[in-house]
DNA sequence: CGGTTTTGACCAGCGC
DNA sequence: GCGCTGGTCAAAACCG
């Protein structure tokens, strides 16, 4: 096209000149619409890049959700568990975008179509393993099974009263997986969660189905405890205790067990969430004791530890104490309701581990590692404290009011955690250190 | 009437 | 072996 054009200009001697103006501002257009073919192509690029960072920290997320439920499985199904596992991962995907993370918009859309199809299909939770996949939650690490495990939730491999639940069970139809492991190592115990609140209601509403099935006054507590278990799925292995605490009456201490093996109500998967990544923590042998103060230097690291008894607890338990604020009346001003954003800075802020060994330990200030090794325990023990207003309420106020609240509760604590960058790290850590434990 | 709570009995683990 | 304790079972009571 120059070309031609050169020729008509050699041809036409007296346009030369406009010409030749003419032909530099072609060509520099040109090569401006070069850039931004350019520029755009980069940008293609790069989203591409972003996507695929994100698919990958997803898929990571998953799998280390994954792993930790399999886990310290047994010989019995492991390799193809693992296949599954990965093969899931688009399902699985559920499983993170749960975890306080947001994801992008589509992404969500996706998920809740997902769930809601999870619904339809939950009732006959013994069939439909595959689609519960997502939204199998827990913190059962030693029944440990890949989430296709889900069809024999019996088998709870706990030696202890565990194996109560499975002979209990087998009255339902397939207890050929029931037995399938007398786990190898009866030290192998389940973790344990227990979430210290400011409650005045006997319990707090997780958004799960509890059915009680005993009570027991223990030693040392005038207080009752209280036994639930997972009603939502009959043959769900995931319990929880309910105590008030002996020092302050308005605490109420709920200590989770287990893994759901169904899908949960979208109000239960906040805490079950939560729960999960606890134990996670827990379970991934990361007895640190860190708190971020990082970003809210107004709620600073001094911020009143509860120990659990745990020293006779033979539970791997981690505790996520809510009771750190003096119970004002701060209802109001902490306003409950689901959008949590603007709360959850603060609180994520008074996230802290530590080891509940060391007792009067004033480990949170150092921020450093606290590993007990020495501990006479065979666990350790920790310790989240969460440094939150819940409040309690006025015995007066409406039940809904109570329920959006703890419901709120629950989503903070898995937002607490989860957004986290300390929690991001443990869970980094986690996953290179169960990958590790597991694949070799 | 089905699901949940209550409550005494039962059992396993542990220390002595 | 014995007693204590935590955890669970299961029948009866309760409830919507
Ligand atoms: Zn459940």
């Amino acid at each position: 096209m120059e070309k031609k054009r050169d020729n008509s200009i050699s041809s036409a001697n007296n346009h030369e000149e406009e010409d030749v103006k003419k032909i530099s501002k072609d060509d520099e257009f040109k090569s401006a619409i070069a850039e931004v073919n350019k520029i755009k192509l980069e940008n293609a690029r790069l989203k591409l890049l972003l996507q695929q960072i994100e698919k990958d920290y997803t898929s990571l997320q998953t799998r280390f959700f994954n792993i930790c439920q399999p886990d310290f499985k047994k010989s019995s199904g492991s390799p193809t568990c693992t296949h599954e596992n990965i093969a899931d991962e688009e399902e699985s995907e559920l499983v993170s975008l749960r975890l306080g993370r947001s994801p992008s918009p589509s992404e969500y859309k996706k998920v809740d179509k997902k769930r809601s199809y999870d619904k339809t299909i939950e009732d006959s939770p013994s069939c439909n393993d595959q689609s519960n996949n997502g939204l199998k939650l827990g913190l059962d690490y030693s029944t440990g099974v890949c989430e296709s495990e889900f069809i024999k939730p019996s088998n709870d491999p706990s030696p202890g009263p565990t194996s109560e639940v499975v002979k209990t069970v087998k009255k339902c139809d397939d207890e050929s997986i029931k037995k399938d492991d007398e786990v190898s190592q009866p030290n192998v115990k389940r973790a344990r969660v227990s979430v210290r609140t400011k409650c005045d209601y006997p319990t707090i509403n997780d958004g799960c189905q509890w059915r009680k099935y005993g009570q027991k006054i223990s030693r040392g507590n005038p207080c009752p405890r209280s036994y639930y278990r997972c009603s939502v799925a009959p043959l769900c292995p995931v319990r929880k205790q309910v105590q008030r605490c002996l020092e302050d009456m308005s605490i109420l201490i709920t200590t989770y067990e287990g893994t759901h093996n169904h899908s949960l109500p979208i109000e239960a998967t906040a805490m079950a969430s939560t729960t999960s990544a606890a134990a996670s923590m827990l379970l991934s042998g990361s007895s640190t004791s860190f708190q971020t103060s990082k970003n809210l230097p107004n709620i600073s690291k001094t911020t009143p530890l509860y120990l659990s008894n745990s020293s006779s607890n033979p539970f791997p338990t981690i505790t996520l104490d809510f009771t750190t604020f003096p119970t004002t009346s701060s209802f109001t001003s902490f306003n409950f309701p689901s959008n949590f954003q603007s709360g959850l800075g603060f609180l994520s802020n008074s996230l802290s581990f530590s080891s509940t060994e060391s007792t009067t330990m004033p480990i949170l200030g150092s921020g450093g590692l606290n590993y007990d090794s020495t501990s006479t325990l065979p666990y350790h023990n920790n310790l989240i404290n969460i440094g939150s207003s819940h409040k309690q309420f006025d015995t007066s106020s409406n039940k809904l009011k109570e329920d959006s609240s703890q419901q709120a509760l629950t989503e903070t604590l898995t937002k607490a955690i989860t957004s986290d960058p300390s929690f991001q790290s443990v869970l980094a850590a986690a996953i290179s250190s169960m990958v590790g434990a597991t694949k070799t």
